[in-house]
DNA sequence: TTGTAGGCGTTATCAT
DNA sequence: ATGATAACGCCTACAA
């Protein structure tokens, strides 16, 4: 087959229709071969420089940018790391992922983020395409997949890390926090303000293992304060202020109303505040509101919003450390556990009566 | 050069280290040349339905997945559209970018996003750095770039739509809205309040377009009602609320205040209602805010947000749709206007005294 | 309907 | 220090 590469090759007349210039051109209008080209842009030392100069003026000229495609296809490494998460629509996710992708910067890496909408079977859809696209690593967020795709990372022996959780002893390499802990604190100060009649509305717990954590560090402290896991009401919605309010609807219309409600997250609890207004209840005074993440909005919202605070940058910062570690060839399986801390605000106060 | 591809290549043992599967390894598992297996997954009908359900087979046995690079090197096109977006921390892009991508995947087109932070030299090396990588067609928000980029993109003739802007005439496909009539009306209806003296928070106007519309339209209405612009105080920061919150301090503390205070999007005004409230000043019975895009937090807010609402979503979906036609061959220039509506709430009210 | 083989733009090995 | 050239994994025109 006989293409237009080979033989003399029609150079468009200036100003004209131009495709994407190769290695090719570039070699051809330097008067040297591919490989020094080639060369000049991947390991500049070895080529003298009075070429490279000649080279690399010839690049500029041309507006040069290397097919991405043919490059990995013959480094079998794109130096790009691949990342899922949930949703981008949180902001929660949005700021790691910028502190992650500035740290990777640094690294030489770029990142390519595809995203799950919170369904198992689409993250390992991703997690192929991710691949498929020539990621060298991966990000994921959470522990909770099956165990089918871990076999399947493992078999492919695809470096992967974890973020935005972390346990003792998780097999994986986990770069996060504790979301137990800090909501088994927070559950404390609650109770011991003097609620009794608590609420809880979290996004849906069996494909999210963060959102089971938070919820059952919950219960945790209502049992050393004496609550039987039963009276607390439970209501399940995905992350959205909206389903926050609507959830709080519900929970404000129960006799008798409970007088503090820990949202799973920030989202949620901003809906929540929203409502409790809408139906004219005073927050803290008729019902106390907590959240988790302390999102900008935690500050802005009126009463401000008391919530644990996550180092969501930092997270994103040493994911990628982490990740270009594994790159260079870094052994290690240790994870990294990140503080995290109780904001105490406005929204919540003293158990009414 | 031998590699361990030539002659008998040896087959991993179950549950052993496995590269990523090729074509050529499900053409010998199938017992079928790899242009059968392409077929199969590229043009079903063109091969028998019994040869291609074991293909078909074996693919998913062998989770076979095409390796992307060497697809769009041998295709010459990845159905993958490249878009550049400002920033991802704007709820605005990323809700827009969603339905986009959501419309996207109903063609059978998937999304690249990168982000330029507003900094043109670097969504010019974006626009390279996404063609490289193959993208078919781009996405770019607002028509604010160098000649020399439109001249590039001409060059090679790379399929491009503009979207978050419209305006008759312009040379380039437009999927928008018009930035400027919606600001000189709610200017008009803030002056009808009695304002007088007016200041206005903005993005950075050089390099942002749709921001020096906005301001445009408030100056115009400014004029018409008897403001000189020089007696309209104006701040240049860039998007987030805490600039909002800084600037609104600096107008706070003029003498005589500003009545109203009209921002450029709905995050700087945000901020500005939160200092107003820091301030002990009263909205808007002492200072009237208005907002810009609707997005969800403007309800929320308290008081809630008098703001132009925008349809980014259907937005994103006409642009893809717009892009996909493009793709198939469609030759029309025509844009499209999107219309855009003022969501009248709390934080406007009349004049003081 | 299916197979053969050349070429897509790079990198990397081996000569020179 | 530089040049030839064989892969990399896939698609597709052409042949069978």
């Amino acid at each position: 087959m006989q293409t237009r590469r080979n033989g003399v090759r029609k150079r468009p007349s200036h100003e004209e229709r131009a495709p994407s210039p190769t290695l090719e051109d570039v070699a051809r209008a330097a008067g040297v071969s591919t490989a020094t080209v080639s060369r000049c842009l991947n390991a500049p030392e070895r080529v003298v420089a009075k070429t490279r100069e000649r080279v690399l003026s010839v690049v500029q000229e041309l507006g040069y940018a290397p097919n991405f495609g043919a490059r990995a296809l013959a480094a079998r490494r794109t130096n790009t790391i691949g990342a899922i998460i949930p949703t981008m629509e949180n902001a929660i996710f949005a700021r790691g992922l910028q502190a992650f992708q500035e740290e990777l910067a640094e690294h030489g890496l770029t990142l390519l983020v595809a995203s799950s909408s919170y369904r198992p079977e689409l993250e390992e859809q991703q997690i192929r395409t991710l691949l498929a696209r020539g990621a060298d690593a991966l990000l994921l967020i959470g522990f909770e997949r099956s165990q089918a795709v871990y076999d399947f990372l493992e078999r492919r022996s695809v470096p992967f890390i974890i973020a935005w959780a972390h346990r003792e002893g998780a097999g994986q390499i986990a770069i996060g926090f504790d979301n137990r802990k800090p909501m088994r604190e927070l559950g404390d100060r609650v109770f011991g303000l003097g609620h009794r009649r608590l609420a809880i509305i979290t996004a849906p717990r069996t494909v999210n293992d963060r959102a089971r954590d938070r919820v059952s560090g919950i219960l945790e402290a209502a049992r050393t304060h004496g609550v039987q896991e039963r009276e607390v009401r439970i209501i399940e919605t995905e992350y959205s202020v909206e389903n926050g309010a609507k959830a709080m609807g519900q929970l404000m219309a129960m006799t008798p109303r409970p007088t503090a409600v820990m949202c799973g997250n920030d989202v949620l609890a901003v809906g929540a505040i929203g409502m409790a207004r809408t139906l004219g209840l005073a927050i803290p005074g008729d019902v106390s509101v907590t959240g988790f993440d302390d999102i900008e909005l935690a500050r802005i919202v009126m009463p401000s919003l008391t919530t644990v605070h996550v180092p969501h940058r930092e997270m994103g910062r040493q994911a990628a450390r982490r990740i270009a570690g594994l790159l260079a060839g870094e052994r290690s399986r240790q994870g990294m556990e990140l503080a995290t801390a109780i904001v105490e605000r406005e929204s919540l106060g003293p158990a009414p009566e």
